[in-house]
DNA sequence: TGCCAGGCGGATT
DNA sequence: AATCCGCATGGC
């Protein structure tokens, strides 16, 4: 087992572990105490949290706030590396937050989660995930993708100072396991109507068809190629294209999004979601457009 | 109790 | 292309 300590002062514009992990961007992440989203952010508390990729198990915990603040880690892996592509270390979040709209509504977004980060998460997981959230809250989701990692993942022992004591974690199921799960299965684990989609994507993915292979396209033809997964609509990819294939200018159009275009930017509701999505990613600041969005979506949706 | 949650697929018009 | 409808399930 390796172990390292990144400094927080050395990151552009700071970080803050619990909001970027807590905040609905990412389901793949797990709190070693169980507590997830139900602490007040801000607060912390300097608790582990686990996540498993490629077969390599890391867990982090930050000590200290988001300006000079410690992430210490511990990894099976080379934990600096997998940290700062998961968890998007090296973007320049100051720089970010100057190309952002100066409003009230993200000026007191950005207030109230300083140092989270947008998160670059394993497609297939990602996929999965969000086929999940569809009318679903963010801890439900959770519980539904932490679901599927125990039935369906391969085990990483990795005994520590976890507060689960288990020492083992699940990794995220690969296509050909979900694929060959039973729509009544995934049903007794909770995910409704949603089962269905998921062993049918999950069967898609097997077969060969890549989600990752939309990185290579332009943002809105990346979308469209997207929705050709069951379950997966314009939203769904939004999302996978923001919090995983690093299309930071998409804005997912939740529900959450859809009132604040209501309450605060009105004049950019265009009836569709191709429309409306081009007005409020203009408003948002173009090319960190999803970076604004995550921060008011989690916001609003915390109040 | 009814309403809501990071919507989508399918049928109808 | 736009609209309507059905769909699981737990929490408040």
């Amino acid at each position: 087992m390796e172990s390292g300590a990144i400094r927080i002062e050395e990151l552009l514009g700071g970080f803050d572990l619990q909001s970027t992990v807590e905040s609905g961007q990412s389901y793949l992440w797990r709190r070693a105490d169980g507590r997830m989203y139900e602490s007040e952010p801000a607060y912390g508390g300097s608790a582990w949290y686990h996540t498993v990729v490629d077969g390599e198990a890391l867990r982090v915990r930050q000590v200290g706030g988001p300006r000079e603040g410690t992430l210490e880690w511990e990894s099976t892996g080379d934990g600096a590396a997998l940290l700062t592509d998961l968890l998007r270390l090296d973007d320049d979040l100051a720089g970010i937050r100057r190309r952002s709209p100066e409003d009230d509504l993200v000026r007191r977004a950005y207030d109230a989660f300083e140092g989270m980060r947008l998160v670059r998460d394993p497609p297939f997981g990602t996929l999965v995930s969000f086929i999940c959230s569809a009318q679903m809250r963010v801890a439900r989701i959770h519980g539904m993708v932490t679901a599927l990692a125990r039935e369906y993942g391969d085990p990483v022992g990795f005994a520590g100072p976890g507060d689960d004591g288990a020492g083992t974690y699940y990794g995220f199921p690969a296509p050909e396991r979900l694929a060959g799960a039973t729509e009544a299965e995934l049903r007794d684990l909770g995910l409704g109507y949603r089962a269905p989609y998921v062993v049918e994507t999950a069967r898609m993915v097997a077969d060969g068809e890549d989600p990752a292979a939309a990185a290579d396209l332009a943002y809105e033809d990346a979308r469209e190629h997207l929705t050709r997964f069951v379950g997966v609509g314009d939203k769904v990819a939004d999302c996978v294209l923001l919090f995983s294939l690093g299309f930071l200018e998409a804005v997912p159009l939740d529900t959450w999004i859809r009132t604040a275009i209501e309450d605060h930017y009105p004049g950019c509701e265009r009836g569709t979601y191709r429309e409306t999505s081009r007005a409020i990613r203009e408003q948002f600041g173009g090319d960190v457009a999803g970076y604004v969005q995550t921060y008011v979506f989690n916001y609003l949706r915390t109040r």
